[in-house]
DNA sequence: TGTTATCTTGCGTAAAACGCTAAATAGTGG
DNA sequence: CCACTATTTAGCGTTTTACGCAAGATAACA
């Protein structure tokens, strides 16, 4: 028995349900059923009825429910009383791009200052394409990552807010911004002829990459830079066409410098920027209290 | 947290002293080492203060003290309750030798029996040699074995009682009878003259090995036979000298048939002799029943 | 009767837990 | 004062467990 398990067996006993539950807990149903299953042989009692078209809690499953919440309560109860006092002690540190310190997470740390003025926040910034390898090595309890299109079962994530990847053009009248628009209004950019500028790494340039493939586009790269922000930096230098997320173009003090194509025929797909950390990271109260500021300053963060 | 981490918890916080709790718990102390620090970091503050020679409870580590009790005694009363309402449906599986059906089990059974009389025992005999793959494949529940000289991981043993191991010859007159007599009258057992019944596979069956390689002795093998009962039967009809427990040739029929040959100067090895069960099996109610009722009716075990 | 929704099971893989051994540190006795 | 013991923690390789995927099984439904 662990909290894991109550945890899951009392989202089954609420939906009734073990796909919608293993949805709703970022799990497979083989997982939630194997879970379900663990807890009966471990009570030595069915409980739940299932009959392949309804599940039931059974008496058993209904007194187990109540020591479930009980239980569960009680836990989180004491991590929070005994966490929160730890306060002083602890400190959470937190891998960010600039941006996302500008940005996304002012209103966090606002919040977060004010409920836990106690908890230092030990930020490093840099290039956003490394917050999971740092996530994942240990180096960081959290980071603003743009969801990874293959997340690692160690890792959580909690999605805040979203954003089109776009691409971007200088928007000072220069050679470069003269060749796309000769070539929109043409009906179609010859990517071979214009200097592209891309991420070195991570999410954004893996989606790059498919989204070239997929359309048999032999791209000129121009440069490959680490982080968005310096990619934006050298648009609004005329050093080519970019790509990046339309909030790093927005947020960017360069924002006037650059201006973003939107190739509505082909679209780059929406990335969503949120919470990462390592689900064990998560049993910390520490961490776990800014994960949960953070999900009540974005509440439409769904 | 689960329920193993707070047994451990609750051990520690009692011995103050990792390496007895981890003796205690049948575990390394550095596995109790890590338990501990996972609750803390859960927690998020340690539960302990050490100084490399005392271990004391820190306040938290009182508080969550008084919640590990809590929780354990609930969870265990639950597992009880339910538990043994599921009695009628349940069965528990045992296998075990006929010597241990005659011996060491009958007193268990009875006091099971009249505890928990809707419990059904599915009983299977064969050679005592199996009984721990049977387990680990997990064919059955229990099994009464020899504990065996690499205990794995996955299994519990719960030791019962200790019978030497013996050597055994014909108690007839009879050529083997007389030809002992005689080296044994000379000062030394000629093992290459003796014909030597063994146990086909088994712990006994390596422990045989060890015995007779430590003394280079090359033995003349008569007979490998499955079942020490089957031994001792071929012993008494003057095929050999035999090997089994001394419990076994007490217990055997035809014990009278049998006598005892006591090597004083270089000993068999004393067998502990007790129930062996997957851990997994153990968390069932029903399992631990039979294995409690055990433990209280041979309560000199340790 | 085919389709869909739902839970369970086999299999290969990834993560967690463990034991062993060594390191670090403090008390003890010769 | 130094060897020696007792104790907790950390690195490393191995065992055990948990998971996801895909297939299987079963019942409702169209």
């Amino acid at each position: 028995m662990d909290t894991r398990s109550l945890g899951v067996f009392l989202s089954v006993a609420e939906t009734l349900n073990f796909s919608r539950s293993g949805a709703a807990l970022h799990m497979s149903v083989s997982a939630v059923s194997r879970t379900v299953a663990r807890l009966e042989a471990e009570v030595g009692q069915p409980l739940f009825e299932r009959d392949r078209r309804n599940v039931l809690l059974t008496r058993a499953g209904r007194e187990f429910r109540e020591f479930a919440r009980r239980t569960l309560g009680e836990w989180q109860h004491l991590q929070r009383q005994l966490g929160s006092e730890g306060e002083l002690a602890g400190e959470v540190s937190l891998y960010c791009s600039v941006t996302a310190t500008r940005t996304l997470l002012a209103p966090i740390l606002a919040s977060f200052r004010s409920d836990y003025p106690a908890v230092d926040i030990m930020m490093h910034t840099g290039d956003q394409a490394d917050g999971i390898s740092r996530i994942l090595g240990g180096q960081d309890d959290l980071a603003v990552s743009i969801r990874p299109l293959e997340l690692s079962r160690r890792m959580d994530f909690l999605p805040l807010l979203h954003s089109p990847l776009q691409f971007c053009m200088p928007a000072a009248p220069c050679q470069v911004r003269e060749r796309v628009l000769e070539d929109l209004a043409r009906g179609g950019i010859q990517w071979s002829g214009v200097p592209l500028i891309v991420p070195e790494r991570g999410t954004t340039q893996e989606m790059l990459e498919d989204w070239l493939r997929e359309r048999g586009i032999r791209p000129r790269i121009y440069a490959q830079v680490a982080g968005h922000e310096a990619i934006v930096a050298m648009v609004s230098l005329g050093l080519g066409v970019g790509i990046a997320p339309q909030l790093v173009i927005e947020a960017s003090g360069v924002g006037e410098g650059v201006e973003v194509l939107s190739l509505e025929e082909a679209p780059l797909p929406v990335l969503s920027i949120g919470l990462a950390a390592l689900r064990q990271r998560l049993a910390s109260p520490l961490v776990r209290a800014l994960w949960d500021v953070a999900g009540r300053t974005y509440p439409a963060a769904l």
